[in-house]
RNA sequence: GGAGACGUCGCAUAGUCCGGUCGAGUGCGCCUCACUGCUAAUGAGGUAAGGAGUCAAAUCCUUCGGAGGUUCAAAUCCUCUCGUCUCCGCCA
């Protein structure tokens, strides 16, 4: 939620930020509106409520026929505070979901644009050259056939498409990934964390996912919950309605499944796993005063290339043009990794900053010497599992479709060198 | 799923039966000041959030788990709901 004070003051910044995005500008001027005819509301409710309650200690005083004669005062002004109780519910109503419209203002740091505007920031570790290796490239759906660790025929027999099982040694990869994940997460001073992954509509609504992404967001009618598309929902939520004191950033790292409809990319990736309705994924996230958020922002980014760094996986790093932005996100990193099948970086992590959007609606604050403060908060991709695997798989295979475990997994997979055929 | 108890300002609690004097008392914690060489102890004062308003104040409004209702008036009465605890049932 955006700061109504500062769209007050400066109406045309929040303007600038939503042609940005290539959002709805008139918003600003709806909100505008809005807010005037609730301040009127308001000031109508509070000076017929006051007269009612001056009204009603002297009723409590009064006896026999002044009673009365108040009680009647009385009477009559009761109905009229109703009635302006209910337009300024209306007003606030209205006011309320014209706000909750307006995406956050984006960072001036961030490219201006469309999805294809992204900047490229830095590129990492070196692409193998698998036709001097004498190595005709296998995808990761080959591999994992050969492998034995992924089957995607039976996941989409027993659940649909965009369904998978990682079976042997794919589902022993899995958990080395999340091993290593928390380990590194721990060692940066984030407190592990194991999170619901049905929520209620608040803290869905709170993180910002039932706006434009709703669509991708799973429904259980029955029970009104929702099912998460990533840990932040459940992360971000954990403080809701409080008032947060202590040491900061305040930094948890979660494991946790996502489930996601892909509503808006039929056709779009079927192949393998990596785009599918179901993965499970290592998610950062950090509470920080707002004046921090950048910096933290650069932190969560450089743990990110670290997990990537360390399961030897080339990546580039890219700036998210403005338009690509989610509702919430003042600015976005995200990390490609190499696919070789695909012979193009392909989105295995993402990082944004939210500054105090998410807490705003959530009503997370800080405690300061004078009062108290929204405060920033941000995200952070650790492992995305299944696009991991994909990375691995294909970066790391050999000429016989056998595949390389990098070092820093060994450790979590009894101390093999390779993934064999089975 | 069944039976019962409970949910009040950081924590613990009073107030609810019998509606107005309750935005709400007390203890602890915390902050400021006084006193003491320091600390402790003691004394005095202060100590929720949101909103309207203002240069800033004053002041006013809202909130006693949540939502509705009754009433001139609700922490207090009624309904529903969520949560916690105890006991029973079922179950990984």
């Amino acid at each position: 939620m955006i700061d109504l004070a500062t769209l007050r003051l400066d109406p045309g910044a929040v303007k600038r930020s939503q042609a940005a995005r290539g959002e709805s500008e008139a918003l600003v001027d709806d909100v505008l509106a809005a807010d005037i005819a609730r301040r009127s509301a308001v000031g109508e409710f509070e000076a017929l409520r006051t007269k009612q309650k001056a009204l009603g200690s002297q009723v409590a005083k009064a006896q026999g026929g002044e009673k009365q004669a108040l009680l009647t005062e009385s009477k009559s002004l009761s109905d009229q505070v109703k009635a302006a109780e209910g337009a300024l519910r209306e007003m606030d109503a209205a006011l309320d979901s014209l706000v909750l419209g307006l995406s956050n203002l984006v960072d001036a740091e961030a490219p201006v644009g469309t999805e294809d505007d992204f900047v490229v920031l830095k590129e990492v570790g070196s692409k193998r050259d698998f036709p001097a290796e004498g190595i005709t490239v296998r995808d990761h759906v080959e591999l994992g056939e050969l492998l034995g660790a992924i089957d995607i025929e039976r996941g989409a027999k027993v659940s649909g498409s965009r369904f998978y099982y990682l079976t042997g040694q794919g589902a022993m990869l899995e958990f080395a990934l999340i091993q290593l994940a928390m380990t590194l997460a721990q060692k940066n001073g984030f407190i592990p964390m194991i999170p619901p992954a049905l929520v209620k509509p608040a803290a869905m609504e709170g993180t910002g996912f039932l706006g434009q992404a709703a669509e991708n967001v799973y429904r259980l009618e029955a029970d009104d919950l929702y099912l998460v598309g990533t840990s932040e929902v459940p992360l971000a939520a954990y403080h809701m309605d409080e008032i947060l004191d202590g040491d900061f950033p305040l930094r948890y790292v979660a494991y946790s499944p996502c489930f996601r409809r892909e509503a808006g990319s039929h056709g779009k990736d079927t192949r393998g796993i990596f785009r599918v309705h179901w993965f499970d994924k290592v998610e950062m996230f950090s509470f920080c005063p707002v004046d921090e958020a950048q910096a933290e922002h650069q932190r969560l980014l450089s743990f990110e290339e670290e997990f990537l760094q360390a399961i030897e996986i080339p990546y580039r790093v890219i700036d998210v043009a403005t338009g690509d932005l989610g509702s919430s996100a003042a600015r976005k990193f995200d990390c490609e990794a190499w696919i070789p099948s695909q012979e193009r970086y392909r989105e295995v992590t993402s990082t944004s900053n939210c500054t105090t959007f998410q807490s705003r609606r959530l009503k997370i604050r800080k405690r300061t010497t004078d009062g108290v403060e929204p405060i920033a908060t941000l995200n952070g991709t650790l492992c995305a599992v299944t696009r991991i695997i994909v990375a691995i798989l294909e970066n790391h295979q050999e000429a016989d479709g056998s595949v390389r475990i990098p070092k820093a997994l060994q450790p979590y997979l009894g101390g093999a060198s390779h993934f064999k055929l089975k």
